[in-house]
DNA sequence: CACAATCGCGAGCATTTGCCCATAGCCTGA
DNA sequence: TCAGGCTATGGGCAAATGCTCGCGATTGTG
């Protein structure tokens, strides 16, 4: 049974996923595993959690839980959502994204299994990459996929979090990079780079995309455009002082969730949010620094779905 | 949206699905799920396992093993499928369902996505059974879900493994039930039996099937026909002396895959087997035993999609 | 109202699992 | 060819888990 392939990594995977399947699907312990594949209960724990941590496995739960299920109908009905997703909190790990991601891959899917071709726009973020990874690989190279922001430092590097390659590479679909810095130098630069054919085109097809999924960020110390290295503290506390709530795809808006006419957003080179009226804007975000800034991002319709979990929903319908 | 509340039953289950998703999806030890729910770590224990039980957790594997694709494209190229899937075999517990209800409702799954109306026409057994119960609910108002066959013995009782109506209510589409025992009594019963205008209606729409799922039974004295009491032990030799290969949804059929001119055909009540030509039909079938059902059943295209494991994959592969 | 059957609960214990560590094989580079 | 470092392996142990048993509560019944 245990048979020996030629390349070390594809014949570990795949006996991290055998072992995976014994374990999870037939209900084998690991020592049993461990005589069916010819190794030491050790090696087998090993690649059972080999298994767990390639996310080989994917688990899901298929019950509506009473109280996720109140709060979505009541973020629904109270801020006009096109889609609706409440997970269950872990109350001592309240930032934890699996479960967001979970949901948010499920809706992804939804979408990509769909034979007519699609467009599906993405923002970034921890939250989207953690999505990205809940997919399964599929085969879906009618759907196009692009991103609504560039995911470089104004000096070239590369921020981690970039959801789009993975992705596509994830589920065989073209996509469009968007080969931009996240902010630009200053306006004139701005509009240099927007002048780019490749530009143009990648912000022509987020107007047109079918699903649209973003992260939403707060604004404060914390901040992912702070932490991450867009904006310096001084910038940062010049915009809390202007009354900025939160921000998505680097778009910082206030607490009514109007677009801000600062400094900052006009050096901001993602595609300008979409108007609602077009495919569904979904939000993805929790914690609790997050509920104001999404609370406003609902406000003023700058989304128009929202993925989040229970202590996030509570708080958002709280006042 | 949220049914009727403090039944204790929608409240254990609730507390199941919160459990095991702080189990599997949070990563909690159940130590910690017995805080965060108030409950004796005993409690947590049981609400986890409730809830893999109930099967309201659904792992799923995203690999490709490298051995499962080699049979499937050895299988696909020799018999020309149109639908395909291996699933890792546990070497203990051979017939193990759990692996091809996995992937089978994966398969279903496909088609109930689809926003166009689809029928689906489903056989009875085990494994069909096993394959529902891994169905996640859904909400797909649009497909109706017709049965190949009755699931009553001629004495009006029902057999256990109906899987029309277990799924409709999962994902919530209409169903068609098949209104009549497997076997008549005798020809002129069935006669009478078929000219009922549902019956029709439910045949007509078996033939219009955009995906038919069935099992394959085997002949012999374990064979499904005969353990669930459709047939005695003296019919079931006088069939193997006569060159029966198996069954699918109560059709007999010999080596070559044709349907057999036998008295116990000619009492079956079930819908004429599909013509090739229209949607997939996919036969569901694992063990050493079924080998030879499920060879005929290829050979003879009764069948041209196929969801089986490692073990029998070889098998069928083996002459 | 009393009794019996059933169910859920927590204690205790055997099994299973996760992890650290020492060791042995293997690759790299001089 | 050999030293040095790196990775995979299996032993051992503590933590986590699953299971059985006896108790008490609750429900149904005569």
């Amino acid at each position: 049974m245990s048979q020996s392939r030629f390349t070390p990594e594809t014949t570990r995977l795949d006996d991290a996923a055998r072992a995976g399947w014994l374990y999870y699907v037939a209900g084998n312990t690991q020592d049993e595993i461990a005589k069916k594949l010819g190794v030491s209960r050790q090696s087998a724990q090993r690649l059972v959690s080999l298994a767990v941590s390639e996310k080989l496995v994917k688990v899901r739960l298929d019950h509506p839980i009473a109280r996720c299920m109140d709060l979505s109908g009541a973020l629904s009905e109270r801020f006009g959502l096109r889609v609706i997703e409440v997970v269950p909190s872990d109350p001592s790990v309240p930032e934890l994204l699996t479960g967001i991601a979970i949901a948010a891959a499920a809706v992804l899917e939804k979408t990509l299994k769909s034979p007519e071709e699609k467009i599906i726009a993405l923002g970034t973020g921890r939250a989207l990459r953690a999505c990205v990874e809940q997919l399964p690989r599929m085969d879906c190279p009618q759907h196009r996929i692009v991103s609504r922001l560039g995911n470089m430092m104004s000096d070239g590097s590369a921020t981690p979090y970039n959801a789009v390659i993975r992705m596509a590479e994830r589920v065989g679909a073209r996509h469009y990079p968007y080969p931009l810095p996240v902010v630009a130098r200053d306006e004139e630069e701005l509009r240099v780079m927007h002048g780019q054919e490749a530009v143009r085109h990648t912000m022509e097809l987020c107007t047109r995309a079918d699903l649209t999924l973003v992260g939403v960020g707060q604004i404060g110390l914390n901040a992912p455009l702070r932490v991450d290295g867009f904006m310096t503290a001084e910038e940062m506390e010049a915009l809390m002082a202007e009354g900025a709530a939160g921000e998505i795809t680097s778009w910082v808006y206030d607490a009514d969730g109007r677009v801000m006419d600062c400094a900052f957003n006009r050096r901001v080179a993602s595609a300008p949010l979409p108007v609602p009226g077009s495919g569904p804007v979904v939000g993805l975000a929790v914690g609790k620094d997050k509920a104001g800034a999404i609370r406003a991002a609902l406000h003023g319709r700058l989304i128009n779905g929202l993925i989040t979990d229970e202590a996030t929903a509570e708080r958002l319908l709280k006042q």
